[in-house]
DNA sequence: ATTTTTACTTTGAATAGTCAAAATAGCAAG
DNA sequence: CTTGCTATTTTGACTATTCAAAGTAAAAAT
């Protein structure tokens, strides 16, 4: 009799180290590889020391590769894991903006308690409710049920081209009163933009809206926001 | 400058105290009172020194009551907030089936896991999407967002009087089988039966559906189906 | 090169929740 | 009364997660 064959996905890991793992993915991805035991502390809101021990802790369950100071970086396992977490994340804020009607510059909050507690068979129920959609509201991408992410490189406001309309793909930050001036300004995703101008010493940028008139933004700000280039319009083509 | 007024329900509870109010609250309800360090621990699934330690827990956070060789009681507080953890359950419970068509035979197990999860905010979403229900699936009743709770002392299969068409308005038995082949043979709350008859000896209770002709329950699972008088239908009063 | 700084690791201790196993209380029989 | 049984309580230990604070290595500065 041969052992049953337990599906991938069966690792349990305590929501905190799911946080973990959620955490040094984003970390991994933005950092380039090893992620530094300060970096992972401050994000994670705890002291150094705690960071360097679940680093080991990690290691340990094969999630993560560990090398004394100089970092830790995901093992494929460990990035398995994480990405089921940001799509349990993800998916939950969707559902709570699509579903449940909640302001989205909320969601995200709510998701972070969710995302642990949201088993395989309420998620893909919920999935299929939302018809498989592949971002959140935020315009992240959702990743597969295989733990497959395609995230497309975008510009942001800070670096796109002057002149040209482009749409709002996705947004960064998730502070919630940031959310609630997007929404309020009318960038939220989707919307369409023209950056007029930018005066980097002034760490200024410049945008024209579609029917709102200019606003300015910091570039910490504009930086947060991608867009893609927008579809011309028919009559404006 | 005077305190800030934090709302009542502000007190914090580990999901594992969580788990002991909501057990508490059940048995000191099906006990009469004080509830004993084997039952509570048995309960729960831990062994009763476990139960012991916890229970004295609970009295310091002044949840309970307890009094050594003797069982413990949940206080006014504590008995307020296994109100709010049942509330959510059973809301949860209910939208998982009625929004995500979850079957209701594992809404319970899920709900269990989401319960602790469950912010103020959504919960109040899901009762006005569900249009504020007052029974969850299994018919049983949901606690008000004051933590008041409404339940009406109902006769079972196992004791309602005999020839007199009832109507099965809640399932007292959670398990995942017991569900199913409730559901399968056409006895989920709402369905129509009358008792033909009972022979206590053999422990058998012989019933009579409306178009699915006779069916025999054990003891048990006749008390596990409480049932209230059906209204007459038009035409046969 | 030697010092200083910064980042990291270690150590010891705390809390929540748990178990195993030893100690004990209360009661029931004799 | 004394023995026994059962339910309960205690004690000691263990895991996960955390912090504070002391120790250390590597990099930066002089």
């Amino acid at each position: 009799m041969r052992k049953l064959r337990v599906p991938a996905a069966a690792a349990l890991a305590s929501s905190t180290v799911e946080n973990y793992l959620k955490q040094l993915y984003r970390q991994q991805r933005a950092g380039g590889g090893m992620v530094g035991m300060g970096q992972l502390a401050s994000a994670m809101g705890v002291v150094p020391g705690t960071a360097t021990s679940m680093a080991k802790s990690l290691a340990e369950a094969g999630l993560a590769r560990y090398t004394p100071r100089n970092g830790v970086r995901l093992t494929a396992a460990g990035e398995q894991l994480a990405l089921h977490v940001i799509r349990r994340h993800r998916l939950v804020e969707l559902f709570l903006v699509k579903v449940l009607q909640l302001d989205w510059s909320v969601v995200d909050e709510e998701a972070e308690r969710l995302e642990h507690a949201v088993s395989d068979r309420v998620l893909e129920r919920m999935d299929a409710l939302l018809d498989f959609p592949t971002a959140d509201p935020h315009g992240d991408p959702i990743p597969s049920a295989h733990g497959r992410l395609h995230e497309p490189r975008r510009l942001s406001l800070a670096n796109c081209p002057l002149g040209r309309p482009q749409t709002i793909a996705r947004v960064l930050n998730q502070d919630r009163d940031f959310l609630q001036f997007v929404e309020s300004e009318g960038l939220a995703p989707g919307a369409e933009v023209t950056v007029a101008s930018r005066i980097v010493a002034a760490g200024a940028v410049k945008l024209q809206r579609r029917r709102r008139g200019e606003l300015s933004l910091g570039l910490a700000a504009a930086a947060a926001m991608l867009v893609a280039p927008a579809k011309p319009a028919r009559g404006e083509g």
